[in-house]
This record gives structure tokens, sequence and C-alpha cells, in this order.
DNA sequence: ATCAAAATATTGTATAACAATACGACTATT
DNA sequence: AATAGTCGTATTGTTATACAATATTTTGAT
């Protein structure tokens, strides 16, 4: 007899899960501020379990608070992006270095570039973005490391959540897979160098892409509210 | 008229400082299991209380639980410590990197050099280890990089706590002061690629001390003690 | 001794209440 | 009118209690 290993969720994963969700769809938006009382009303949980789930998405840095106060969903400034894509490259590259050098090559990330592959022009953002955390996700664990992992499970939240708030630019699904198709064959190649180099790339690229994509909502804005964001440095 | 920022201690941090004390001092020792109740009566707080202390634990590493279960103390495998020190590689390697190129040394890694430079060998190991602690630390927050800092603190206590099981070995302050003294040298030196290998060499001289002191420990242990945990791969 | 059922212990969730803090509205004073 | 002070309200932080769900131990039957 064979066991199986089941998977089960407490009231307060899912309050989290579902909160999650409605962060990045947007029904809540940056800046909205949610009291524990409103968000226990609208799961219909009490508010003990609602403080639980909180917690959650304080760690995983999409929500935040100041003590004694209701918590907010978090509005990211532009040197939030820069650490954010400057941690994210660091452990990439190291990841990338990890399995080039052991000759791993998690099916997961082949899926999900195959995935892409086949997504055309009039599919969505979203869609496309479920591939690509697909992709990192499935190198981050082939890599075994359980603090690699955590620290990409801490940022890859909010990097989700950037994300989001640019899906307005123009994108590309073909430029998008063959991006990560080339990053995946610099792995294979088993080259830890070119592999690392792959991976620097293919951050900055998406790097450049957020930007990109900041700067156009900016230009898009009238002059003054430019020159305010501009200011206090926030998107 | 400056402002000052207070720092306030709610009652779970007060629980959950408390609380971690007890493990890094050895209170509660690894496969302990500690019952909300019991910590409830320890602390004469609400179990309510101690379940958000715990929580805070779990994140750091030096807690564990399974669904339904009560929380032990966790024992760190040889992977684990591998890992521990990879991932820790990593982050400060790229800390380094980062002071030595905006030519950044922080005042607080300074001092805890002179510190540890002003210990004899008469002194604990645990003095000893709150500079080095304190040393790493100030490195990591003088990068400004708020996802380094919480990524460090997620490992930095599983790292005291692996520190201290292996407290034992034979140790120099003067050694580690020498060590320490070297490395922030090189950061000083401007040189981004020199302060780089500095660290790497730091790091792994650490863990070096660290395999030493445990294959230490693993022979003063009778053979099939020692061959049992050769097998299960734990210490 | 082995297995199953019952009793117990422990965590997870729910409800309620109160204390501490933050915030806004209002008032009094100048 | 502007300011500082006071009060009331909303919200978070903490405590208390109870019960449900799950895990563990004990007991009992075979």
């Amino acid at each position: 007899m064979s066991t199986y290993k089941l998977r089960t969720v407490s009231v307060v994963e899912a309050v989290a899960e579902q909160l999650s969700e409605d962060i990045f769809s947007g029904a809540f938006r940056p800046r909205d501020v949610l009291t524990e009382t409103q968000l226990s009303e609208r799961f219909d949980v009490p508010r003990q379990t609602i403080r639980s789930a909180i917690v959650m998405l304080l760690h995983d840095g999409i929500l935040r608070r100041e003590r004694n106060k209701s918590v907010y969903v978090p509005l990211f400034s532009e040197e939030d992006i820069r650490d954010l894509f400057a941690v994210r490259r660091l452990v990439e590259m190291e990841t990338a270095r990890i399995l080039s050098t052991r000759g791993v090559l998690p099916e997961g990330a082949k899926s999900a570039v195959r995935s892409m592959e086949l997504l055309s022009d009039e599919d969505s953002w979203d869609e496309l973005l479920k591939y690509d955390f697909q992709f990192h996700q499935a190198l981050i664990e082939a890599t075994k490391s359980t603090r690699l992992q955590k620290f990409y499970r801490s940022i890859s939240a909010e990097m989700r959540l950037a994300l989001t708030y640019f899906r307005s630019g123009d994108f590309s699904p073909s430029r998008m897979a063959r991006e990560h198709r080339e990053f995946l064959d610099a792995i294979r190649s088993g080259d830890p160098s070119a592999a690392v180099e792959a991976c620097r790339v293919h951050i900055e690229e998406s790097e450049a892409f957020i930007n990109q994509t900041i700067h156009a909502q900016r230009e898009r804005m009238d002059p003054d509210r430019a020159r305010y964001l501009s200011d206090n440095k926030s998107l």
C-alpha cells in the first residue's frame, strides 16, 4: 500500500490565500487601509483568525503596518523595485550556477517555457505571468536549498504584486518565451558561468521592461502629478 | 528640536525574545517539544499570546512544527549546516561587494572588531559570538537593502542556534579578531573583488571551524552512536 | 502480545470583553 | 482665525473562556 501526503488547508491559510488574491487582483489597491473588523466581516471569521492571516501577508511583504495602526497595501517606491530586482538577481544567479553545475533541468521549468511558446499575443498578461512564476519557482525548488527557497518566497509575492501594478505595458509572449528558452538552454549547456550570465541578462531584461512601463505610465500623467511622484520616488 | 524614534516592545515580542533566549541558552534542547499551555504557564500569558510568539520563532527557524503537533526545537542536519553556510556566504559576499563598491564601512562593524581584539582567551564563547553577530549585522544593515536584511535575519537566528550547539570546540578570540580585521580591511581597500574574496575566505574559515567541532564531537561518542548519526546525517 | 476502543492531551477555531492607542471632532482660549 | 486642549470614537493589542478537531496515551478485550 502506498501512502499519500494529503494537503489540508487551515482556516487561517484559506483567508490568507483569498486575501492575497484580492490584493493581487486589484480588489484592494495600494495605500488601501484594511481594518481587522472589516476583514473579519468580509470573510466571516473571528478577528483572531484575520490577525493570523495578516501576519502571514506581512511576512510575504504584500501588507504592511506600523504598530497600533491598520494594515495597508504597500506602494512600491523606485527604491523598492531596485532592491527587489537586485536581490532576485542574486538569488536566481546562484540558482543558475547550482543547476548548471549539477546538470539539473527541472521538468516544471521546461513545461512552463513550452506553455509560453503556445501563447499568442491575444492571451492575457496574467496568463503569461503565471507561467513566468512557474518557471522560476521550478528552478528554485530544484536547488533543494531550503533557505534559498524560503528567501525566494519572501520576495516572490512582492515581485508579483509589483508586476501586476505594471501589467499594462506592451508585452510580447513570443519574446518572453524566447528569453526564457535562451535562459534554459544556457543552464542546459553545463557551463556555470554562461548560465549565470544568461540569468543576469534575463533578469535585467525583465527589470528594464518594468522600468520602461513605469516611465510610460508616468508620461501619461499630468506634469504636476509626475513631478510629485518623481520627488517622492513613489509609483 | 530633534525627534526620537522610540522603541516599544509588545507582550508578544517580549515573550518571543525570552523564548529565543531560552532556546539559545540551552534551557530548551534540540528535539524538546514545547506545548502551548506549558509555555503559557511559564510566561504567565494567555495561550493566544504564546501562539503569536511561536509564529515569530517559526519564521526565525528556531522552532518547527507540523500541523496539529506541538512545536519543537530543531536538530540541524549536516545538510542544514551546509545549506545555511552556502546561503549565508551568498548574502555576505554580496554585502561585501556592495559596501566596498560604495566605500561604506559601518561604525558598528569597526567597534565589534575592536571589542574582539580586547578579549582574552579566558573570555567566554558567548561573548565572542555576540561581537561576531554584531559585526555581520552591522555590515548587512549598511547595505540599506530591506530585502537583504530581511533575508539575513531569517537565517541569522538559525546560524546562532547552530553555533551555540557547537560552542564547545576550541576557539581563539585573537584568531577570530584577526580574521574579522582582515575582512574589514579588504572592504576598506575599495577593491570589490578583493573584498568579496576575503568574505568568502572568512565564511569558509567559519564553516571549517564548525565542521571540525562537529567531527570532534562525533569522535568523542561511542562508535554505535557515531554510526547511527552518520547514517541519519543528523547532529 | 496485539489490536481496538476509550480516555486524555493538545492544537485549532470561535466568541467575548477590556485595555491601550490613534484619530478626528469639538471647545475654549488667545 | 489659529492654537492648544479635551473628549469621544474607532481600531489594535491583550486576556479570558469555551468548544471542535486532531493527536497521543491508556485501557481493555481477544
